[in-house]
RNA sequence: GGGCGCCUAGCUCAACGGCAGAGCAAGUGACUCUUAAUCACUAGGUUCGGGGUUCGAAUCCCCGGGCGCUCACCA
């Protein structure tokens, strides 16, 4: 009585296939060219294999805030699906949430809900933060469906497991699993180890006393009358207390889950699904994906789906955490790094590879812009130095944030680099927009300045929460800075000099900036000896933003008299 | 203990059987005008170690080392 239902055949084949490259070479020269050349992007080598209308999946359990790294698999899954759609297959993209599982972390529960709500099933919880959301589940499955939009990670279809539950739609599965609950105790010790008693059948009812669901075990499995026998214990697990509750229960219609594992075998049968990525976590030998694997082939007759296995982001060597502080959360991060960049970061390498990123105290955030404007710029057709990842522009149209976006007219778009915006941001008094304007050469379109806005705001975050001391700056105004004491004479008496010829000079950054050079000229000084004498006046280091502009944000008087002090 | 990934320039990585490369950092120089910008140039390597296959190996195979993540309860 296997649950099978007549399905498109699998994308698999073969993951690696090299079709492109062992194209014979009757194709244009300009093609041959190419053949030797790099590989093809990874989501489309993904397309490429794939035979047939495609159906991708994920899901994910409400049981928290998103943070960072866990992003990962919904871009992978959406690029994916982007690709498919790209290469003329038929696709659709299909997100879970998991709404029965039960409430297992009691970090975002107060101390008296504790006790009442471990081990319930979230979609049951009541909403933490108030009443905004019917349940717990809602409110963060929204919180994390809202930031999937922001990415432009939109799903076909979003379907909650209550639902499908309730609607009946699991039950057959369930009978397949309960007829089938020796085989499944035997592959669970087969392919994974895990030994559980001959009483366990594979479910969870949620109990018809105290409501949890993470503390019942079945023991029994009636065919006829299609009830199980089932306790809910106060042992049986440590995060929950069952109420110790024992008696027959139907397990159809929404009152019961399966486990893990069964269930994901029977979400594939059930929506047809033909690739899911999964990450390290669950593709490891004997993991979660191992045994859905076997659960769908024995139990419901029915191949895997392709997986594509996905490494996560590690933040200095190590596994991001939320205990580490800053930049855990999804949020936080999406403060900094806007969506294209974000996306960037995930896409650029392969999904098997692990991302090392660490944002603090680095310049790993300018320079993940930097790459994004050389994608840009490489794929708008201008000249961009070094060298450039396989299928460079596939990178960046993935990137984007609109799959349907003008990837030219993105392209194109004047993008100020963010080393220097941040800087900008620390003279006082500076008309950014304006200053970015003059250095694109021409007014900026609607889309650019929406670009610059974004990069305004993620520069000024970056600043605040993860530059390295070196970006920062600022006008040391109480007393005469240390550095000072190195210069020379040379140097002195040029302070000294622009002094004179600041006290004459219009107060705007132009004019400033030509007395600065002028005295210099006139004193046969370097330019560079003079700039560091100013810096080491003003900001107390050796090197800074035009330094023009930055006095004549600052006011004429202070400057004035600095001048004379630092040249005695 | 099992699995996966990684180890190439100071850092981050590319090259996936055909001359070891780029970005950033560093150094030198240019610049009366983006002096943390831009431009030019320079330097930097026993590709973790040892075997093997090959005309040819960073790349493929075997042995060893190191780092990291992950699984072995639940999801």
């Amino acid at each position: 009585m296997p649950v099978s239902r007549s399905r498109r055949p699998p994308a698999r084949s073969n993951t690696r296939s090299f079709a492109s490259r062992r194209a014979t070479c009757s194709g244009p020269t300009s093609l041959r060219h190419r053949l030797p050349g790099p590989r093809v992007f990874w989501a489309d080598e993904i397309a490429a294999a794939a035979r047939g209308p495609q159906v991708v999946n994920d899901s994910k359990t409400p049981s928290g805030t998103v943070h960072v790294g866990s992003l990962r698999g919904p871009v992978v899954v959406d690029t994916i699906a982007r690709a498919l759609r790209r290469a003329g297959v038929p696709v659709e993209l299909r997100y879970g949430v998991d709404d029965l599982d039960p409430m297992d972390a009691q970090a975002l529960l107060t101390p008296d809900a504790i006790d009442r709500y471990m081990g319930v099933p979230l979609g049951h919880v009541p909403d933490p933060v108030g009443d905004c959301h019917a349940s717990y589940a809602r409110h963060f499955a929204q919180a994390f469906i809202d930031t999937f939009d922001g990415l432009g990670i939109r799903p076909d279809v979003y379907y909650w497991m209550s639902e499908i539950y309730a609607s009946g739609a699991m039950d057959r599965y369930i009978r397949a699993a309960l007829d089938a609950a020796a085989t499944i105790r035997d592959i669970y010790r087969r392919v994974a180890h895990v030994d559980h008693p001959d009483e366990w059948h594979p479910l969870f009812v949620i109990c018809t006393s105290c409501g949890r669901i993470g503390t019942t075990i079945v023991t029994g499995w009636d065919r006829a009358s299609g009830t199980v026998r089932y306790e809910c214990r106060p042992d049986l697990v440590d995060w929950a207390r069952g109420c110790g509750h024992a008696g027959t229960a139907s397990p159809f219609g929404g009152r019961a889950k399966l486990p893990y594992n069964v269930d994901w075998a029977a979400k594939w049968d059930l929506f047809g699904v033909t690739i899911e990525p999964a990450g390290k976590d669950l593709s490891t030998r004997g993991g979660s994906r191992d045994r859905s694997d076997a659960i769908a082939r024995e139990v419901f007759g029915n191949e895997p789906p392709m997986n594509v296995p996905y490494e996560f982001l590690n933040i200095g060597g190590r596994k991001m955490s939320t205990s580490r502080g800053l930049g855990a959360s999804a949020t936080q991060v999406a403060d900094v790094i806007p969506p294209e960049q974000l996306r960037t970061l995930f896409l650029r390498p392969r999904p098997k590879v692990a991302i090392e990123f660490d944002p603090d105290g680095t310049d790993a955030i300018p320079r993940l812009f930097d790459e994004s404007d050389r994608l840009a710029a490489a794929t708008a057709g201008r000249e961009v130095r070094g060298e450039l990842p396989a299928d460079h522009e596939r990178v960046f149209a993935y990137s984007l944030v609109e799959p349907d976006a003008d990837i030219a007219t993105e392209a194109a778009a004047y993008r100020p680099p963010f080393a220097h915006l941040a800087l900008l941001e620390q003279v006082p008094g500076v008309d950014v927009a304006e200053r970015v304007a003059a250095e694109k050469g021409s007014t900026l379109t609607a889309r650019e300045a929406e670009i610059l806005d974004e990069r305004r705001h993620a520069a000024r975050a970056w600043l605040e929460a993860y530059a390295p001391e070196r970006a920062r700056m600022s006008v040391v105004r109480d007393e005469l800075p240390v550095a000072v004491a190195a210069l020379d004479d040379g140097q002195r008496a040029y302070l000294r000099a622009l002094r004179d010829a600041l006290a004459e000079a219009a107060w705007n950054g132009d004019a400033v900036q030509g007395a600065i050079f002028a005295t210099a000229k006139a004193r046969d000084l370097a330019a560079g000896r003079a700039f560091a004498a100013l810096y080491a006046a003003f900001l107390g280091r050796d090197s800074g933003p035009r330094a023009g502009w930055l006095l004549a944000a600052l006011d004429r008087e202070f400057v004035l008299s600095r001048l004379v002090e630092a040249s005695a």
